[in-house]
Parts: structure tokens; C-alpha cells; sequence
DNA sequence: AAACTATGGTTAAACGTTTAACGAGTTTTA
DNA sequence: TAAAACTCGTTAAACGTTTAACCATAGTTT
């Protein structure tokens, strides 16, 4: 059951080197020996020992995944869909991914991922928005380390990020072109800078069409983007304002919590109000109405980070430092043309 | 930055066999030289390497997560929570989690997960049903395996499995509760053992209540228990059968189904006709009106199926090969009292 | 024919641990 | 007071690979 390259070269009769030149083909061995050796690897139902490999190698074969408590357990699956695009693509790379998250409070004292600590990682992805103590602690380990969705304060890493200005832009034209002219923007995390850049878009698409940008029309005070934030951003913000006849959320979890307001305080959607999300996240579908949203290519945003990842480890030079996907809007029932009452 | 256990013992004055006594533990040290070794482990950073002690002991440290494409990948949060479950409980025991995911259609010809291939894991959690075939492949490795949610038909393995039976009856006994009679049950892939003792908890409910079982209020013939057979199903039931008043679906992603049904064709919930699921997914919460179903403890799942592996590991033996996980009813307003028309 | 060059292979060290076997002092026992 | 037993250590082998250094043979130059 459990048979060495020892005993592989002794079946081909051969030497253990020899056996080791043919599988990782790193020398010329002659095809009559190469068939000898291969034929004993079938016969004995060989496979190397990872643990030797890493030993002698000092690689380990892993990749970890880093995200905070918070966003592991959320709602919404952001990022553990997009630890999905990374497995998927470690596998046909022949890496594995180590998955493992952290206090989003992580100070001085805090312990480091064990997967550093025990040098189990030859390389880190860091999902989503996490604590500075903890980038300055892992960057002394000088792993390769790609961040997603997250631009680190101090240093310069290779990143994958969300085109959410563009994003921006799409959403509110959108609302434009059905004719909305009073849009709110809901907002929370205003630091995270993906939030802002979704902000920034929509203040642009207003400035191109020449709509005035009023402040009261934006609600982005809520610490967290989530479901009840987006609820009482939207009491906030119809309780002054009656006349707003659309909504660009930043993101489905807040857009959630406005769909939910609204539906409890009569405002009938799209037929009142039109509601746009950002992410597009299965429960999106659910949703009656299905909302408008911005779709962001989650799967395919774990598979660039490990690209990313393998390309640096493989010393084939990473082509690009920082890796903007594109999004797309994508028009479901929560959106329609502007009916002045 | 990467000491070893040499550079210890070298500051230390000490052979690098007592280091490794000192670190596990296993040979008494006294307390002076104890100290020193500890004092250079903390000044060096020094964290043993993982490799080898891998190599050393021939074990790996890490466990495989197996499940299918479609359970990896289904709308449904179920198995990946399950999957947050044991990534959380191996945190604290000091494992690894390597999850992969295999074709449902395995055949001989396919090739096993790599763990397995590459003897890096010291066991293997399964969750939900797999292919024989590939179950056949997986034992010949010998590894130590718990099945969460399946009973796989040949050999005997330890058990995670939901009290589904419990689950049926609760669902069940809550409609007749409500005074309802007419009472139909909605399934699907009913050679899944979590499916049928389902219904076998349904119809136990309704012999216990001298309620008359009838056959054309069962749909069970869908291949899948998916949203959309939950949909076709309600409209099979419902276009027959314009009596019934509450629905015991077999889980939520065909409760939901038969939801999008009932509100398409001017069914109120829980007016007209109230909803039972199973398994409480997150989506359950967003629906209109939210979903009353059977609490299915995933997380928690999870943790067991983690702590059985580990228990067998560490040969503390298993204490029991069977987990039966309990469930819960949670009662949210899909249901109502019967109101006869 | 002597000297060089490929070609195809072997030997042995190294990676960083664990652990069995051994040993030098110090205490206890009879 | 000599033998036995305990304490606290050390030495060295082993785990399964990779790879630098080496070597034998055959073919090619001069």
C-alpha cells in the first residue's frame, strides 16, 4: 500500500536518483530505463510522499487563505465564493489552499495563522478588508502574498480588484437612462475603499448628466455595509426625503435592507422606487422583485488571485501587479422608467 | 527567520533531542534546563517545521473534505457550511482542512482526489452522497473516514447523520397542530436515506393523528431536490389537488420552489396554504413570508464529524459510530392555522 | 591511439524532525 | 558499602525525497 521510490528502484533496478530524474524528467535517462521505471510506478501504485518533497524542496504545496471572522460567517457568500474560483484553480495547478480566518480586531498580541507559523504556506491570499497589525506581522515572513478585494495602506502588493468606479458608473446611468433624476446612494465602511470607488462612480455618472449632487441624497454613515444597515439608511433617508425615486445601494446586503424597508412602509419597487444592488449574490434572485444589481465575477476573481500566486512562485515573473476585473450590470425586476406621480 | 531546531539547541547548550522533548512534552527535562530551552525557542521565533515532522511521524496533519460538484457548488449553502463547521473545530484541534470536490458521475477511470493519491491526509470526512465507485477507491487506502449525511450501502462506517425521521414528524405534527388535514408532502432523489426517512416521518405523523395516508398527495418523483422541481412538483400537486392546505416540503430549496408556485398562481401564504421545509437554509429568512422549516444544526455537524476523525486518530477511540445530530422546529410565518374556505 | 565529449547512470549528503538506545551522576535500598 | 534504580541528558538512526558530484562507457576528434 504504502510504496517508497526505494522500493520503485529496486523493481526497475535502478537507482533511487534515477527513478527521481524520471518522474520529475530533470535528467536524460534513456527510454528503455525510463519505461522500466515508469512500468514499477504502475506496478507498486506509487506516489511520491509530499512530506519528503517539502522537506527537501522547503516548498509545502499550500496556499493560504486569509479573511476576517466576519466576512467568513456573513450573509451574503462574498468571499468564501471567491475562495471557491481559488480552490477550483489550485487544483488544476496541483496546490492546495489552506483556509483559515482571523479576528477582525487582530492587535500586537494576537497569534499569526498556524499555516505561517508552521511555515505551512508557500504563499498567502488575503481576502477582503483586514486588520494593518496583521499585514505588518505577516510581511515580515516575506511570503509572496496577493491581496483581493483590498488595498493595503503601507506597501505595495500585487492586487485583485473590483473595477467599482465603472461600476459605479453603470449603476447610476442605468437609473438615469430610465429617467430617475432624484438617485440616493446608500453607503457604510466608507474607508473600505471598494465603497468609496462605487461612490466616486456615482457622483460621476450625476456630474456627466449634469444632475446636481446633493448631500442629503447620501446616506453613507453606517459602519457596516449589511442588511440592517441598509434598512435604516433607507429610514434615514425616506423619513426626509419623500421625492428620492431611486436607490443605488453599495453593495446587495445594504440594498436588502432597502428592499425590506420599503416593502414595510408601502413604497411598492420598481413602481415607486427603483433599487439597484452591487455584487450580485444568490439571494439577489430570491428577492421579489429580483434586483438590479452589479454583477462582480467572484469565481473568477479567486482563480486570477491564484494565478497570480502560482506565477510568482514559479518565477515566470507575475505579469501584472494589480488585476482590475470588470463588472456588468445586470437588470433584473428591481429597476424601471420613471413614473412622475 | 526560519531557525531550526538546531539553532535552538546550539543557544540553548543542549543537544536538539532534548529541544524536541522539551516542545512535546515527552521526556521529563528539568525545570532549569527547561527554562533555557524555552527562552532560545521565543528569542529565535522558533516554530518547528511542519514538513518534517511530517515526514517523521508519517502523518500529515491534515484532513480531506470530500463532497460533489453539485453539493459544492448548488445555490444552497448546506454542505459548505457543514465545511465551515470542521475548518472551525480543526482550528482548535491543530488540523488542516483540504477540501475537494469530486464528479458525481465517477467512474473507474477517473483518478482519486490528490490528498488521497499523495498520502496527505491522515483521514477523510465525506459529505453527502457520493458514488460508489469512488467510495470502492477511497477504502482500498485504508484511511480512517466518517460519512456526514449518507449511509453508504456496503461497508459499515462512524455517522453523522440527521434525526430526519424526528425532523418529519415535527414538521408535521406543527401542521396538524394548526388543524390542518389535507396535508401533502413535496420530495425528490427519494434513494437519498435523509429524503425518505423524511417522508417516513410524515406519514408516522399522520398515522399517529388517524389521518388517512394519501398517495396523490405525495410528489416524489423528481431527481433532484432542487428549486425547480419543487416549483414543477407544487404545480403536479396543485392542478390535481385543489384541497390541500399546508405542504411539508423535504427541504428548503423545494420549499422555496413550491413558494415561487404558489405565488405565481394566487396562492396567499400562509392564508391559503401554509409551507414547511426542511434544513434552514440562510435564504429561508428573505423569502415572503419567511420560511417555517426544520433547523438542521450544520455548523455543529461539522464540529462532530471532525471531532469522530480525531478521536480515531489520536486511537482514543470513537465513542460512538453514530452521531444523530437533533433537529428543531423553527416557526417563522409560512405557517398558519387552518381556516377552512 | 591518445584525449576529449556526450550520454546515462550511481553515490551520498542534505532537509528538520522524532525516538530508541545508551550513559553519567545521584539517590535509594538492603 | 555495593548494587539497584532513578534522573536528566546525549548520540545516532530513521523518515522519503532531491541533487551536486562523481564515474563508466561509447563515440568523436586530433
Amino acid at each position: 500500500m504504502k510504496s517508497t521510490i526505494k522500493d520503485v528502484a529496486k523493481k526497475a533496478n535502478v537507482s533511487i536518483a534515477t527513478v527521481s530524474f524520471v518522474i520529475n524528467d530533470s535528467k536524460p535517462i534513456s527510454e528503455d530505463t525510463k519505461n522500466r521505471v515508469l512500468k514499477a510506478i504502475k506496478a507498486l501504485n506509487y506516489h511520491p510522499s509530499k512530506s519528503a518533497i517539502n522537506l527537501v524542496s522547503g516548498k509545502t504545496g499550500n496556499i493560504g487563505f486569509i479573511l476576517t471572522d466576519d466576512h467568513f460567517l456573513r450573509t451574503e457568500p462574498f468571499y468564501t465564493t471567491i475562495f471557491l474560483g481559488t480552490e477550483f484553480e489550485a487544483r488544476s495547478e496541483g496546490y492546495y489552499i489552506l483556509l483559515t480566518s482571523v479576528k477582525p480586531d487582530f492587535t500586537e498580541k494576537d497569534t499569526l495563522p498556524r499555516f505561517i507559523l508552521n511555515k505551512s504556506v508557500d504563499g498567502i491570499i488575503i481576502a477582503g478588508k483586514i486588520p494593518h497589525t496583521l499585514i505588518e506581522k505577516i510581511s515580515a515572513y516575506h511570503l509572496p502574498t496577493v491581496f483581493i478585494d483590498y488595498i493595503p495602506p503601507t506597501k505595495s502588493y500585487p492586487l485583485i480588484l473590483i473595477d467599482n468606479i465603472q461600476g459605479g458608473l453603470l449603476a447610476t446611468n442605468h437609473l438615469i437612462t430610465l429617467g430617475h433624476r432624484n438617485i440616493a446612494f446608500i453607503g457604510g465602511d466608507m474607508k473600505h475603499p471598494s465603497l468609496s470607488d462605487r461612490l466616486s462612480g456615482y457622483k460621476q455618472a450625476l456630474g456627466n448628466a449634469n444632475i446636481p449632487i446633493k448631500n442629503n441624497f447620501i446616506i453613507a454613515d453606517a459602519k457596516y455595509p449589511d442588511r440592517k444597515n441598509g434598512y435604516n439608511s433607507a429610514k434615514k433617508l425616506f423619513s426626509k426625503n419623500k421625492n428620492v425615486s431611486a436607490v443605488f445601494a453599495g453593495n446587495d446586503a445594504m440594498a436588502i435592507g432597502v428592499l425590506h424597508y420599503l416593502n414595510d412602509n408601502g413604497y411598492k419597487v420598481p413602481q415607486d422606487v427603483s433599487l439597484v444592488g452591487f455584487d450580485d449574490v444568490e439571494a439577489d434572485l430570491m428577492l421579489r422583485p429580483p434586483l438590479t444589481t452589479i454583477r462582480v465575477p467572484k469565481i473568477e476573481m479567486g482563480i486570477e488571485a491564484l494565478k497570480l500566486i502560482v506565477n510568482t512562485l514559479k518565477n515566470k515573473k507575475s505579469l501584472s501587479k494589480k488585476v482590475l476585473v470588470p463588472v456588468e450590470l445586470i437588470i433584473r425586476e428591481s429597476t424601471s422608467v420613471y413614473k412622475p406621480k
